[in-house]
DNA sequence: ACACTTCCAAGTGGATACACTTTGCGGTAC
DNA sequence: GTACCGCAAAGTGTATCCACTTGGAAGTGT
């Protein structure tokens, strides 16, 4: 079967335009992977998705090997790709470095931040306080990665985004399901709230402080997140409820 | 002509295995780029290293995608992949990353170091300054980078010695080039002694401080190092002596 | 019945074929 | 002389083909 026959679409558009499908595939995949529809360990089957995704093996080869080097998968010679194992060791190594870079950019943005920085930040707290009554856990980590990302961006370091946000994508997983374990604990927009205050009165050591602690709060309970993560992934979406 | 007849052994050894070749490329590609054997902002083209290396684009092909990720590459669609520029915006941003991962790392050597790491990081330390007199700037910064990883290996977080590696990757042109500038201004190997000596004492506190202070030495000259690595890198290999 | 070998199916890795896009050069109309 | 059009070369993006490796199942001998 012509696998092209899907895009021919006929009468609107330029024809078909093959080369996007690259990043579709890549952005498909890496979605995949983050959110463990590939098992953890699981040998990736190239012909499988490749069929799957209506596309040859190429672009998805293409694919994986960008996820290689982002640290999802792995690559066994003469083998295949693997999605990487849920490591204790590799998850907690992972939190402790996010903690490393987000104390880091905190006190940049106390350092950098123009004023309407801070006012947007502000706004975008707001905004989530409002909301989130009525979000699901996933919305949320979403919503807490924005507040974290967009502190990144405001202290002036393009790579510390970069990497902030390839750190995010390996771990929402595991804050997804340490959210929806429990859900009372977790305060996260109080404290998004003090560590405002706190770079609104340009405090850069405060601000440092409660970061620090909020992002180190997760560590402890690596464990046990970890093995809800498990029995999530391999129970399904509905285990928990 | 067939790119195979190469490979094609004639007596010796298994006849030959394709297989291998994908990390061969993919180390020397990695390399290239590192070395800015291609120009930055320069469009590689991926025929041409084909030809080169006597293989077909598709092992070139796998190699780039996972540079593109590792943030050496850029690729732009019907284009092709670019080799990062020169900015000077993002190698500031890599040193105060790096600043952010090094003071991590020795704050946490200093809590999980057994003595032996210590030992055989005073080992290390004494061996480098007993060659150092005869070492090229290139492999000075090796050892450089060596000590510090031996730091990140040793404060057992196995995310932050793979960030660290990937970012020396990325900054080695860079502090070679510093190093050759003003081969005087740089004391290297005193400074790592201090930071060894605090860090026997598990005095993690004043290591942090050693380690950061050392760390952010570069951060002020970003500016004219990277005017030198240009000139270096369009200028050739001897335009500096 | 068990171990060993043989062979086949599945799948990866690399090479090649082909379609489409970009770009620069030359020609033509104004 | 200049601006525009079109064409052709170069190069990327995808699909397909082929070689080789691996793993397991079936078969054979002991």
């Amino acid at each position: 079967m012509d696998k092209r026959a899907d895009n021919s679409n006929p009468g609107e558009g330029p024809r078909n335009r093959p080369a996007d499908t690259g990043l579709r595939v890549y952005e498909i995949l890496r979605q995949q992977a983050i959110e463990y529809g590939f098992r953890p360990g699981e040998r990736v089957n190239e012909v499988k998705l490749a069929a799957e995704l209506n596309v040859s093996r190429t672009p998805v080869r293409a694919a994986l090997n960008r996820l290689v080097s982002e640290g999802l998968l792995t690559l066994v010679p003469n083998k295949g790709f693997y999605r990487q194992p849920i490591d204790i060791d590799a998850i907690r190594s992972l939190f402790e470095l996010r903690g490393a870079i987000e104390t880091m950019s905190v006190r940049l943005f106390c350092e950098r931040a123009t004023e309407s920085d801070i006012e947007a930040l502000e706004r975008q707290w707001q905004d989530f306080l409002e909301e989130r009554p009525k979000l699901a856990a996933r919305q949320i980590v979403d919503h807490d990665e924005e507040f974290h990302e967009a502190i990144a961006e405001g202290s002036r370091n393009s790579e510390a985004l970069r990497l902030l946000r390839d750190l995010n994508s390996r771990i929402r997983f595991l804050r997804v399901v340490a959210l929806e374990r429990d859900n009372c604990k977790t305060v996260t927009s109080v404290e998004h709230g003090q560590i405002l205050a706190e770079i609104k009165a340009r405090n850069t050591d405060a601000a440092v402080a409660l970061m620090s602690r909020h992002i180190n709060l997760m560590l402890g309970d690596v464990n046990e997140i970890a093995r809800e993560a498990v029995v999530r992934i391999y129970l399904g979406e509905d285990a928990i409820a």
